[in-house]
DNA sequence: TCATGCTGGTAAAACGTTTTTCTGAAGCAA
DNA sequence: TTGCTTCAGAAAAACGTTTTACCAGCATGA
């Protein structure tokens, strides 16, 4: 079996070019960027010499003396259970997605940084021009690191107690298109599930649940859990609540993660959905449409948020004026067959 | 409303850490990689320094000096049409997510190309040590790219036509799995659709196909579709096919954009699945698991794959040894509702 | 005593660009 | 002629590391 091997390709650089072209390096530099005007014949020969010799720029000597390097991090501080999950895809690589196609216009790279390991430590030593940073925690340790070492940041959810330039996502109306939804498909007795980590998301659906409660007449049930291991521990809340009250005739869980856990609970407790008890979550991923029945969610429009936060962080690496709150694009709802009203369940 | 403005963080460097703790920049580099011994007392000297003045090395000079950037790439040929589709997500992400992972356990970080432009104008000017492409075309100008940079590559699914290290996906069992599945279940007389691009995946899909097809005695059809409008096309072949001649009792459909568009042309035509046309696809992704109904896909192990791919693609940057082809985790079925067997269509 | 080797360290070169500063030639007006 | 400006380009500095070559001191062994 032939071994394959590495091809030591003696480099050519921007000297060898100036040779062939019979210029100065810094004219065929000047030639590339197009920072000062050269002379067409020469730009043309020097244009030759490159094609001759295959000369490609040595992307780390450029980014040492430019300071740039052309390439943007994304982050999340999600752990692994919510944002990796089943089959690893879901919201962080859907922005992911949609910030390297809108990156790629302006000629920039976006780096994929797993929510793994040590977040402070990850973002030393790669070379990057800007993060974006998906759903800060309070007191955000990436967000810390990013701010701290000087790096353009744009973070998608506001970040809370400090300022950082953000695509502002809209979780209040979030919260009231399920919440209504749920309502208004005759739901009078329901739980949120919901994450225990300091975010706004997590913040904001405490915020709305609670005040929909209250003018519903409705004993507020808020089952916080540790987003770590989201399915299990959502499973096992949903079993208990079940076994332990009345069983309520909706489910409000807004991260997927969790929602999956929760149909798990309801299905082991024979419970059927919609008919028995009504589910809606948030995030419209893999897992909300794998489930049967197919869950109810929201199009969050990442793909468009993706594309304005990236976009910001764009305008902020170039150092122009950035309006600290983004404006996210207005998430719908995604009516599906887990939270279908039941018929004499709409009466008060 | 005010403007956040971007501190210009006076950067610390190593001859700072130097001065602050009397010894010359080189020891503090020593002392920083390893690479020589230096005394237990400079050493903690230094990170004290180190910690003192907030030094971070510089990821650009540093790799300038070492060529080393600690970033790999992945591209994928796929036109968008596939790669990307409904929501962004896919193939690509799956393997993407996967391999950023495996990535940071070496401390390298993983660089997203979206498929779009000009596949050899991404490879330039990326500070990136090796690559991961997927799904290779004939003539790949991905894999041209980086060869002839000599940066060392890994391809997911084997190349055609050159030698390069590869991760080799079975597609001839995948092709098998996914046939006797239909045939075992009375499919008689379906047709293949499949992508005209020239790629292992679809070449080997086609082969398959024609093997089973004459055991059987069945006339092949084989529907070879533009991957580029993969949904658009993949209806209106299916359309048409069904339109022309005798309706199929199953289809075919590897690629899952592909297998969109056939479910799309089926329900316009008023037939069920599976009841009157069975469907079977092979990646498991999105599109797959939110069909109505759920369709019968392959597990193809990609989180392994990436693992793989990622694991040899480094050592292939630490210039050891690797086997050109490197083999992947086995596939297994996914049956699921599209796919089920119809009482009556079981005689041959 | 001398050669030898080890240890912990330094000075300086090197990496491949971009940027700043400088220069010579040409054009033009007084 | 002189002085001033513009232009295309060159020389050299600079970016912040790592690496190479070297050195002084000290221990070791013959």
């Amino acid at each position: 079996m032939q071994k394959l091997v590495r091809r030591s390709a003696a480099r050519v650089t921007i000297v060898d070019v100036a040779k062939a072209a019979g210029v100065s390096p810094a004219t065929v530099s000047n030639a590339i960027t197009g920072k000062k005007k050269v002379d067409e014949a020469t730009r043309s020969r020097i244009e030759d010499a490159i094609g001759e010799l295959g000369y490609i720029p040595n992307a780390a000597a450029r980014g040492m003396r430019t300071g740039r390097s052309n390439a943007i991090a994304i982050y999340s501080s999600m752990p692994t259970g919510v944002a990796a999950g089943a089959s690893k895809l879901g919201f962080l690589m859907e922005v992911a997605a949609s910030a390297a196609v809108t990156a790629m216009e302006t000629n920039t790279s976006l780096v994929l940084v797993p929510p793994i390991s040590d977040p402070s430590q990850a973002v030393r030593s790669i070379a990057i021009d800007g993060a974006l940073l998906l759903e800060p925690l309070e007191n955000d340790p990436v967000l810390d690191a990013t701010l701290s070492r000087g790096i353009p940041t744009v973070t998608i959810g506001a970040p809370i107690g400090r300022e950082c330039h953000h695509v502002d996502l809209d979780y209040a109306l979030m919260a009231e298109l399920l919440i209504t939804h749920l309502i208004d498909g005759g739901a009078r007795s329901f739980p949120l599930l919901i994450g225990k980590s300091r975010r706004k998301s997590n913040i904001e659906f405490v915020k709305a649940y609670a005040r929909h409660a209250d003018a519903l007449g409705m004993t507020p049930r808020i089952l916080e859990i540790d987003e770590a291991q989201a399915e299990e521990n959502a499973l096992a809340a949903v079993a208990n609540e079940i076994g332990t009250g009345p069983v309520p005739d909706a489910i409000l869980v807004p991260i997927d993660a969790m929602a999956t856990g929760a149909m798990g609970a309801l299905r082991q407790a024979g419970l059927r959905v919609p008919e028995d008890v009504r589910v809606a979550t948030r995030y419209d991923g893999v897992r909300a449409r794998s489930e049967d029945p197919q869950l109810t969610a929201l199009d969050l429009q990442l793909e468009e948020v993706a594309k304005v936060a990236t976009q910001a962080l764009s305008r902020l690496i170039e150092g122009e004026a950035v309006e600290p709150r983004i404006a996210a694009p207005k998430p719908t709802l995604i009516a599906r067959a887990s939270s279908r009203a039941q018929p004499g369940q709409c009466e008060p």
